[in-house]
This record gives structure tokens, sequence and C-alpha cells, in this order.
DNA sequence: GAAATCTTTGACCCTTTGGTCAAGGGCAGG
DNA sequence: CCTGCCCTTGACCAAAGGGTCAAAGATTTC
């Protein structure tokens, strides 16, 4: 009852302390991800959720506030790991090189995290509602940053001087387009879709090499 | 009740007669694209649909059987004009030329119909549950004839011979994310976002140029 | 090993939502 | 101007779904 003498004033929200509490936060982000990449946040239920991740409607319900609660822990927890790739372009290294290790970093991420990318992708066609800030703060101010060290790098002529945003836009489709149509891809690759990511591979390679030759 | 005479057992639906079928008809669906494109599927409710398109509920459910076959209706009659563009492509044009001017036309339509874009990736999203045939019928068989087209045209050595296959996903995928990512590229591009189509359309002019010469 | 605290859940509640229906309004053809 | 068919809707319904709660079960602490 006494929330003040129970709650010793944390920062935000306090991460899971006991053991059992970790396991099981764990567990309904993770149902919660399968659920919310594959449903969309309105299509997802609680009870999938809870299904999902081995525990009743209420025990969620202890762990997290509400439905929303649970989708935007994940979305927060997302934005990092999201720009990460992004982040370790280094304004120092070879323009060439940097760029086409961004691309490969990402096209790895739409391998190795569909649901993520999924997720992320209907958030945004939803029109962000729950992430607008994060996108408008965060992301825009680093997509600021690099496409300033892009222009750096074309104005020394070290890369073909094309829209530095846009680029940035390109890598972005491109890459998340083989997590968030995957179903399409393999369809129309039919029998040679079992594994789309070697040949997506090549060819942004090949792609991303064309134009940013000088 | 005799639905034997009032039916003289029509291909598939009859589509509207009268006047008023005609306009509510069209209504229903075009408010339906709005919600669903904005909602999602489950996101949508019939109440909101029945709302933009002014009619009552009830009354949509006399034009149309349920939420569902709304749905399906809209995708339906959006395949068609969704693979138009690629159609047009001309085997006997010249291959540059040719492939160009389907860039172009799908740009401008992530323009012009944004929501139908959207309504379309929220669909594939969610692993096209009502679209799957079509994308492995229909849609499969368009790529696979457009992209022997394409390799024909490698053959002779008038174009790159990059990944056909690859070549058409890169089109869907830069040309589609500025309609379903329009959020987030409005909101990267701050101020100067108010139309990305005339940078987004020189960019990918300078891309696929690069791309597809020999 | 018992008190204090943390977990778990069956039962329940209330709103939303897809869908129904019977009855009433309009409109066209005779 | 009336008969018959189309169109419209207020009032309902049942299911689904987010969320609550009190009480029972575990665990930890001392």
């Amino acid at each position: 009852m006494n929330e003040f003498a129970a709650e010793p004033e944390p920062e935000e929200e306090a991460r899971p302390r006991t053991r059992i509490q970790r396991r099981n936060t764990g567990a309904i982000l993770e149902a919660a991800l399968d659920v919310f990449s594959a449903q969309g946040f309105r299509g997802a239920t609680l009870d999938q959720i809870a299904e999902v991740a081995g525990l009743s409607k209420p025990n969620l319900l202890y762990y997290f506030a509400s439905k929303e609660a649970i989708h935007v822990e994940l979305l927060s927890g997302l934005m990092d790991t999201w720009l990460d790739p992004l982040r370790a372009m280094d304004p120092a290294g070879e323009p060439e090189a940097e760029i086409m290790a961004y691309v490969r970093r990402k096209l790895q991420m739409a391998r190795d995290y569909p649901r993520e990318s999924r997720l992320f992708a209907n958030e945004i066609l939803q029109g962000a509602p729950r992430m607008r800030a994060a996108i408008e703060g965060e992301l825009k101010e680093l997509v600021d940053e690099k496409a300033a060290v892009i222009r750096g790098w074309q104005a020394a002529g070290r890369i073909a001087p094309v829209h530095p945003y846009h680029l940035i836009f390109s890598i972005w489709a491109l890459t998340q387009h083989y997590a968030d149509f995957d179903m399409q891809v393999r369809a129309v690759l039919g029998e040679e879709g079992d594994d789309p990511f070697p040949e997506a591979g090549k060819f942004l390679d090949t792609l991303f090499g064309r134009l940013l030759a000088p």
C-alpha cells in the first residue's frame, strides 16, 4: 500500500531483479515479438501472447501494465539495435567500404532479425503512433549526422555525389524488403527461394558498388 | 425468398446494377481503402468504415457480406492495377529505357496511390493470408515472364547481367518504400520533406542508370 | 519454520465489435 | 396512386478481448 516506502524513487522503471522476473519478462517479450510482428498491434491478442509465452493472461499483466506497455517496451528496446549498424559507420574509414559494410550489416539484420524488422515496418506503416518521438528525434539526428559525413566524402570526390538521405533510404528499403516482404520474395523465386540472402547480397554489392563509384 | 428466380445464375458476383448500388459500393470501397490502409485489417472496424463512407453499419452489410468480403474485394481489385506497370514493359523496346520507364511508373504509383501500396504492404507483412493464391499465381507468372525478357536483354549484352528477380525486387522495394514508409521519410527529411518525390525520382534515375549500364 | 513477500490464476467485468433482423421508408413501373 | 422491390436503420446479440481482483501457492528472509 505504501508506495513511497516500497518504491524508493527509482529512475524510470527499474529492470527485473529476481531470476524469475527476468525469465518471465524475457519470455513475454519474446512471445510478444513473435505475435506482434506477425499480426500487428491490433491483430495480436493478450491470450495469444500469453500462450506463446507459456503463461496465463493475468500473469502477463502482473509483469506488464497493459498490452500497450509490452508493445512500447519492445519498440523502445528495438530502436538502439536498429540504429547500431548506422552508428558503426566510421567517418574516418574508407567511404565506399564503410557504406558497403553498412549495407551488409543491414542485410544481415534482415536475415537474422526478421521479426524485429516486421515489427518496425508495422509501426511505421500505421504512422508510427508509438514511435513518432524516437523517429523525429534519435533517428533523424543520427541520419542527419551520417548524411553530413557522406556529404563530406562526396565533397572530397571519394564517392559519387548522390543525395545522401535518399542513399540511406535506399539502403533501408533494399535490405528490409527481404525481411518485410519475405513471403512475396520466396513466392516469386519459387523453389530457388529457400534462401534468397546470398543472391541478395551479391546483387546489393553490385548495385551499391556501381552507384557509389566516383 | 425465391433466390433461383431472383438470381438468374450470374457468373461470379454480378456487379452493381442500379445507380444507387454503384454509388454506395463505391463509397464503401473508397472508405475501406482509407481505413484498411491506415489501420490494417484487424485494426479497422466496420463502424469506422461506415462512418467514412457516410453509411450506417447495417447498411454496409447490406452491400457486402462481411468485413472480410470488403477486404478481399479491395485486394482483388488491386492486383491488376498493381501489375499493370510491369505488364507494360515491352520486350521489343530499348532495354534500359523500358526498365527506367517501369521504375518511373512505379514511383508514380507510390506517389499517387499510397493507400493502395500500404494496403498491399500490410497484407504481405502479415503473410498474405488473403492473397497467397494471387501472389503465387498471377504475380509470379508475370515476374517469371519479365525476368526471362530481362535475361534475353542481358544475354544480348544490352544491359548489365544483374540477377533479374532481384532487380525487380529492388524496383519494388525502392519505389514502394516512399509510400509505405512515408512517415519516416518525411520525418527524417524534416522541412525539406514536404515532397520527397522529385528528389527520389532523380536518385532512382541515377541508381538504375548506373546499375544497368552494360 | 514462520512471517513477509513475490507469483500465479480462476472467475469475473465491461467494452468493443462483427453481424442479425424485423420493420419502416423510398422509388419505379404499371 | 398503388404494388412490389430495393434500400435503410434502430435495436439487438454473442463472442472476443483487455483488464481486475481476491485468494491461493511459492519463495525468500530472518
